[in-house]
Order: C-alpha cells, then structure tokens, then sequence
DNA sequence: CCGTACATGTAACCCGTTACATGATTAA
DNA sequence: TTAATCATGTAACGGGTTACATGTACGG
C-alpha cells in the first residue's frame, strides 16, 4: 500500500450523512469540506466506482428530465462499518507543506529586501484568508444550537481560524523586527 | 506542468551553500530540513540526475577507499539563477492535509466518548513535538550570532513553535469543554 | 569479523492535477 | 437562444512512498 487514500473516508463520511451523486460530493469540495481538503471530479468519479466494487457504497439510478441519468450513491453496512474503524484508528500526521516557510528557510540575511517583500505579501494573504474564516464561522455557526449539532465541524473552523491568526501574528512580529 | 517540484529548489538550496553528495542531501531531510519537508533517496537521486541534464547542477566524481565512487554534486551558475528566481516568485499556498482534523470533521456530537480519546491521543502527540522543537531551536540557536546567521531557519522554527503552541493550547481547550 | 554507516541505484504503485471529452437541463 | 449549471466520464503525467537490489568502508 503506497499511500493513504483519505479521500475514500471523506467520501463515506458525506454519503453516511445523505445519499449523493458524484456531483454533489465534487461541490462539497468547493465549500465546507474545501477548508480542510481538496478533491476534482476526475478524482471522485473513478473512485466512487472502486469504492462500490469493494462494496462500500452503492448506488440507484435516477433521471433529470427526459434523459439525463444520474447516480444517486448511498453508504453501505460495510461502509459504514469501515468509516468507523477509520474514525478509531490513530491518526497520522504529514509534514505540512508551505512554499513560503521553505523558501524562508533559505533565506540567511535578516537585512534582505527580498524578505521584506515576501513578509508583506504573504500578511496579505494571510490576513484575507483570516477574514474569510470568520465570516464562515459566522455563517455556519450563527448560535450555540448549530455549533451542538455540528460540535466537529466548529472546532475545526476555529482551529483553522486560531491557526490563521498565530500565523498573521508571526509575520507582523517579524515585520516589526525587520522594517 | 501536472505538480510543483518544489524539491528541486530545495537540492538547489542546499546546493549552494555547499557541494555534497546525494546521500548527504538524503541525509539533511533526517534532521534540519526534516521539520519542513520530506524526501526519500529514491526520490532524490533521480531527480539528481534530471536536473544535471537541465545544467542546474554537474558533478564530480572521488573515491572514497578504494573501490567505492562517490558523486558530489554542485550547483551551476544556471542553478543559481533559477533558484533566486524561485525565491522571488509567488508562493502558492497548499490546503493542510491533517487527518485528525479531518475526523473531527465528522464528529456531530460533543458528549462522543470517541472524542475524549482523539483528543488526548493528540494532546500527547503535540505536547512531544512542541518539546522536540524547542529543543531543536536550543540547540541550534544558543545566541544571537546563529540568529544573525541563519535568520529565515531561526523563523521557520519559531513558526513551528507556536504553531505546536497553538495546536496544543486548542486541544485543551476542547479538552476542558468535553470533560 | 561483523554490524553499522556510507553510497547509489531501479521498479511498482498510488495519489492528485490538468486537460480532454461529451451531453442534458434550466433560467434569463 | 444562449449561457451557466448539472452530470459523468477518461487520459496523460508528475510527485511521493515502499520495496527491491547491490556493494564498500570503517570502527569495535
């Protein structure tokens, strides 16, 4: 087994809470989900089709209108089964991958004025990105009931948000040194 | 252009601070480099000889005892330019892959006897690599003078600690919500 | 002499991205 | 009628992991 194939439990976590096509489970990777991880169609397609040889999922056929046929995928027990073992068992960590901390690593003079410049533009980044959290937090979690419903989902938004922010932090801190 | 090969630039990196052979390069993916990214010597010594055909770096070939050759790469004055050139341009930004997250993502209900277990688990798990990296910036960075030396690494760890900080202190705020 | 470290390679395989490809439905 | 969205697929390719494979040098 060469990887880890965690798109597999994604897509059982979304089917085990509602039946969907590969086309709504393409879409929850261009909102919600698409905060944590990212997925094209012309992965989930072929995926959903080894997933429902292995038995974990299965599907029915619907039409549209007159002749477009869509594939309504639901989870199976099995399914089910495997995303719970999947849940139980630990979790590994990967080496987070960030272009401008390895490009900073390289970089040796603290009077260098390329530095200045790539702390600057990333702050921007950073700090849309700290906007963007938020007004989803706000979005989604507008009272404590919907934060009681989806208890995981908000913790996982504010991680993101905590993590946006120290990383904002950083980069003033070192801006402030620098300038 | 299917991927981003940042690797490269890192060979490159470590290139031009100093000659060395593949599995040296190998080896700095084991500890400094290591905290960053990862690499494996089948992946490098390949790649080694791809970008020697691209003139980014050339070799030269010494004995080590009597039988064995050893390759020690260095890097061209196109490897330079490509390099610097890398450093200048945008950083694109990678979704964090974290499988704990991940879970937690699919876990409605706060009282969930699953929940204490993942968290501690990871409590655990954070509170050594927090420990690990402060070590690590102790041991690399006893005074000022290494600071002023390799200012972007002393940043790229500091980073690292508060994002562990970070990391840690959100768990046990959960932990303390849960409990 | 024996185990560890040094040193270099290839092959199989999976994951993920980009691009190619096609067609139906619906709302403006 | 036409553009956006719905809907499903395949192909090519590059990056990264695990495993296979071989041999030398050196210190205890």
């Amino acid at each position: 087994m060469a990887q880890k194939n965690r798109l597999k439990y994604i897509l059982l976590g979304l089917l085990k809470d509602k039946s969907q096509t590969g086309y709504d489970l393409t879409k929850s990777f261009e909102s919600d989900i698409g905060e944590f991880w990212t997925a094209n169609h012309s992965q989930i397609y072929p995926l959903l089709k080894r997933m429902e040889a292995e038995r974990l999922i299965d599907h029915k056929t619907s039409l549209v209108g007159e002749k477009l046929q869509k594939k309504e995928y639901f989870i199976t027990e099995t399914g089910s089964h495997t995303f719970e073992k999947w849940l139980k068992s630990p979790s590994e960590i990967d080496t987070i991958h960030d272009e401008f901390i390895l490009k900073l690593y390289f970089i040796d003079d603290p009077q260098s004025v390329l530095l200045k410049q790539m702390i600057t533009s990333q702050q921007s980044y950073h700090r849309d990105k700290l906007v963007h959290l938020k007004m989803q937090f706000k979005e989604k979690f507008p009272s404590s009931k919907q934060i009681k419903q989806h208890f995981g989902h908000s913790l996982v938004l504010r991680h993101a948000i905590e993590r946006e922010q120290g990383y904002s932090d950083w980069l003033n801190e070192i801006y402030k040194t620098i300038k």
